[in-house]
RNA sequence: GGGCGCUUGGCUCAGUGGUAGAGCACCGCCUUCACACGGCGGGGGUCACUGGUUCGAAUCCAGUAGCGCCCACCA
């Protein structure tokens, strides 16, 4: 490793222009999570195609990020040290963290909070990097970045305000999804459904003119009955036609709602009749803005139902001093009391009709959370992504997908879009957003009111910086500014790892010759996040793909065929894996998982690798030790090798740049261990020179230019142990050396293909394997010498024997070789007798 | 509900029109002068199921089942 570094190996030649360079959109790990399996996994697929680009003769542009931005670190950082984040507190530059996390987490300012981030990341940040050294990644070291350094946040803030000023980014008060515990929005993106137990509850709702019947409904969320605006069915459904139009009162408030037809709602759905409440799920705010329903907020952003004077706007009753009793009673709960206690008030009442019934029904949670999502009104920064639909459907099939099928999951993703991306989270260690707005004489926020600050001026914290023509004085003061509290989506800051990486608008020269990038390597589970959220950035910003090639990697399962994870207990730590099985073993491994496929978890593989590696090193010192000068290779064994090694290469190649390197390992592998087992035991004998230095020469020629191919086949695979054949007899790293070509190859045996030959070696390696398995049969040991061998063939074949009769002689210790005319190669084998003395090579 | 992928020997997987393959595991043999961190050999599969196309199907087409994953406005 030290000599790869002391000789700028993995050097990005920036002098090289875009059409010479090959440049990767390395995905930054997350930094407060630890490596695991998975990581080695992808990462060396990504190592195989950069190390094959590199020997191509491409200059290979391989940054290295790391993702230390966002909750993920808000939350390491809190368990680590034992604090948490009051932004309420002015900085302390005095302030020590505990050796050990306390038994109550200790408040400390943003800032503070920021500066434990930063400790704790630069830590882990060089443990991973120790760990990519081990593993042999051939990134260029001197170009590595991180998701909240200041380079990404000037590029992050950069961009948005670009999005602002194109008006492509916006901000709304609106109905947004929001998780309880974290106290912030989330995204489409981030979220995922959990099977949860829940219940039917039926529940009446009287006529507001009382008389008919009562309007039964199913809801699975009684307790929002308080939020209750409408009631809503089928536009066709001949059960509810009569009531559209008309008002119902809900039970134990005594509003009167409005029954609304609208085609969302399923008559075969419970009762066919839904309650909408502001806001129960995504549907309750289609519907609510669909129909122009006012608002009955009572989730607050901490989950509580909060404390309602009945009465406000919008909340008249029927009887508003019961309503306020009722609702007394729930103010301050979470919304799973609240349904325990309303449950109890409908049976009280005669409202709930029957016993509540259960069912197991998905319900959206936050990917990180553990509580399920409410849906809040507050003010949340937008981009643009539903008008560009058709256009990012279009550029997905622009990209190259690898494997191809991939790319219906980005199709779908943006086929199910259901609103523009939310990218303003009220978190604190983030990119913050690069603006303040103006105070109003009454204390209150212009929101339509943006200072935003110069280019030139980027990064900025609005929270401590101040805008152009203000003074600090001024700061949260009536007619002064107020800086942005929130700061952006991860992914905000993640989808621009091309421009970070190639210096956007900060090295216009180093851009130019990066980007779009070649190829962008990442898992399947974050098409819809990552690899969508680049695309779009960089249509916006570019009009074209951040890259060409889209490497789609699997996961790694364990035994059970579940995906290995760190909470189900089941990760192997990638260092040990590493000094167990040697990093060549372990790539041999990850080198086996195909594109997109979940790959088993499997340490009898890496002990394959390994034994590969040794192998390779033990097969080298054979072939390098060259008892007989190399010369022309005139042979026909010899020719008929290489002929195949050429074969191999040109297949090899294509299918590296493909970016199907399963295949080619698997194929230099299978190559391999037959030179081994058949011509390195044929040519043993003529290499030192038993039929004269001609044919000796010829040999070791052969031997030569197999195993300098061999070994810059391996080398993208296994470069530990190629390396180190390598210095052994040439100079420079096998890293940089030139990638065979099928011309090369065959240069050294005339410069052509010769079928015939390598049917020659094959008959050869028959009739071989026909003498060994006679003596397995036998159990005579190999060294027993054949008193007989008939070779029984067709013409054809029968005509390649004088080519290869002496290699074959020698080799199969045959003492006396017939031939006779078959249909088929069968080889009569006669061993000399066991008591016979003379188990000597013939001469 | 829509979509994608997978289903080949005990295990992990190649193989996409022409007589079923590899590695591991298993069994047997061999300390051969590159290698016992080794080598050689062997046993083992009606290629999920049904139908179709074809001279011929693991391979192409249609359908079925199971498993996994992605997506969706699942009151």
């Amino acid at each position: 490793m030290a000599r790869w570094d002391a000789g700028g190996v993995y050097s990005f030649d920036r002098t090289r222009t875009r059409a010479d360079v090959f440049a990767i959109d390395t995905p930054p790990p997350t930094v407060s999570g630890s490596l695991h399996v998975g990581h080695v996994f992808s990462y060396t697929h990504t190592d195989v195609i950069a190390r094959f680009q590199r020997m191509r003769g491409k200059a290979v542009f391989y940054p290295m990020g790391w993702d230390d931005n966002g909750l993920p670190t808000e939350r390491r950082v809190q368990n680590y040290y034992g604090v948490r984040c009051d932004p309420s507190l002015p900085y302390d530059p005095s302030f020590t963290a505990p050796d050990k996390p306390g038994k109550h987490a200790i408040p400390v300012s943003r800032p503070n909070f920021v500066e434990l981030c930063a400790r704790l990341t630069a830590e882990d940040e060089k443990i991973f990097e120790h760990l990519w050294r081990y593993l042999g990644l051939s990134v260029d070291w001197s170009m590595t970045y991180a998701t909240i350094d200041r380079r990404a946040q000037r590029v992050s803030q950069l961009s948005f305000l670009r999005l602002l000023r194109r008006d492509l980014a916006y901000q709304l008060e609106a109905p947004t999804l929001w998780d309880i515990d974290f106290r912030t929005a989330v995204a489409q993106a981030e979220l995922e459904d959990r099977e949860q137990p829940g219940a039917y509850h039926r529940i009446r709702f009287k006529p507001s003119s009382g008389e008919g019947a009562f309007v039964e409904i199913d809801t699975t969320r009684p307790e929002l009955i308080p939020a209750c605006v409408a009631l809503v069915a089928h536009p066709d459904d001949e059960r509810y036609k009569p009531l559209f139009g008309r008002e119902v009162i809900t039970p134990l408030f005594g509003v009167r709602v409005p029954v609304k037809p609208h085609a969302l709602a399923d008559p075969e759905k419970g009762t066919g009749a839904a309650m909408i409440c502001t806001f129960g799920d995504v549907t309750d705010v289609i519907w609510w803005r669909e129909l122009g329903l006012p608002v009955r907020a009572i989730i607050q952003t901490n989950g509580a139902f909060k404390p309602v004077t009945w009465g406000e706007r919008g909340w008249e009753s029927t009887d508003a001093a019961r309503a306020q009793a009722q609702y007394d009673q729930l103010a301050g709960l979470s919304a799973v009391k609240a349904r325990t206690r309303i449950v109890d008030e409908l049976k009280a009442s005669g409202d709930l009709l029957g016993e509540p019934r259960p069912i197991t029904h998905a319900v959206k949670f936050y990917e990180k959370g553990d509580r399920p999502l409410e849906i809040v009104t507050s003010r949340q920064w937008f981009v643009k992504t539903m008008e560009f639909r058709e256009q990012l459907l279009a550029r997905g099939r622009e990209l190259e997908w690898h494997p191809p099928y991939m790319q219906a999951r980005y199709d779908n993703w943006i086929n199910g879009l259901a609103g523009d991306w939310c990218v303003s989270r009220q978190r604190f260690f983030g990119v913050p957003f690069p603006l303040w707005y103006k105070v109003r004489v009454d204390g209150s926020l212009d929101y339509d009111a943006h200072l935003v600050p110069g280019e030139d001026r980027l990064p900025v914290d609005p929270s401590t910086d101040v805008p152009y023509g203000y003074d600090p004085g001024q700061r949260n003061q009536p007619g002064g500014f107020a800086g942005d509290p929130d700061v952006m989506d991860t992914w905000a800051t993640s989808s621009l790892t091309p421009q970070i990486a190639a210096r956007w608008e900060e090295d216009p020269d180093l851009f130019a010759r990066v980007f779009p990038m070649d190829v962008r390597p990442q898992a399947h589970d974050i098409i819809r996040t990552w690899l969508f959220d680049t695309v779009l950035r960089s249509h916006c910003e570019f009009d074209s793909l951040p890259w060409k090639h889209a490497a789609i990697s699997g996961w790694v399962l364990d035994p059970d065929r579940k995906k290995m994870s760190k909470s189900k207990g089941n990760v192997v730590t990638p260092m040990a894996l590493l000094e167990a099985h040697g990093s060549d073993g372990v790539r041999y491994w990850a080198a086996s998982g195909r594109s997109g496929t979940d790959t088993a978890f499997d340490p009898g593989q890496m002990k394959v690798g390994r034994r590969l590696a040794i192998k390779l090193l033990n097969a080298s010192r054979f072939v390098l030790a060259q008892p007989a000068p190399h010369g022309p290779v005139t042979a026909a064994i010899d020719r008929g090798l290489l002929t195949m090694l050429a074969r191999i290469v040109r297949e090899s190649t294509a299918d590296l740049e493909a970016f199907n390197y399963t295949r080619v390992l698997e194929r230099t592998e299978t190559f391999f261990w037959s030179f081994c087992d058949d011509y390195l035991e044929l040519v043993k004998g003529r290499r030192y020179g038993d039929q004269g230095p001609a044919l000796a020469a010829s040999a070791n020629g052969a031997l030569l230019a197999a195993l300098s191919t061999m070994l810059r086949l391996f080398a993208p695979f296994l470069p530990f142990v190629t390396e180190e054949v390598w210095s052994w007899w040439r100079d420079g790293s096998v890293h940089r050396s030139a990638w065979p070509t099928p011309e090369e190859v065959l240069a050294a045996c005339g410069g052509s293909e010769d079928d015939r030959a390598v049917e020659s070696l094959q008959f050869a390696a028959a009739v071989l394997g026909a003498i060994r398995k006679k003596k397995s049969e036998e159990q005579r040991a190999l060294k027993t010498p054949v008193a007989k061998a008939v070779v029984r063939a067709p013409a054809a074949q029968l005509a390649l024997l004088p080519e290869v009769e002496q290699d074959l002689r020698a080799s199969g210790l045959i003492q006396q070789l017939e031939t006779a005319a078959a249909d088929a190669l069968l080889v009569d084998v006669e061993l000399a007798p066991p008591d016979t003395p003379g188990e000597e090579r013939p001469q």
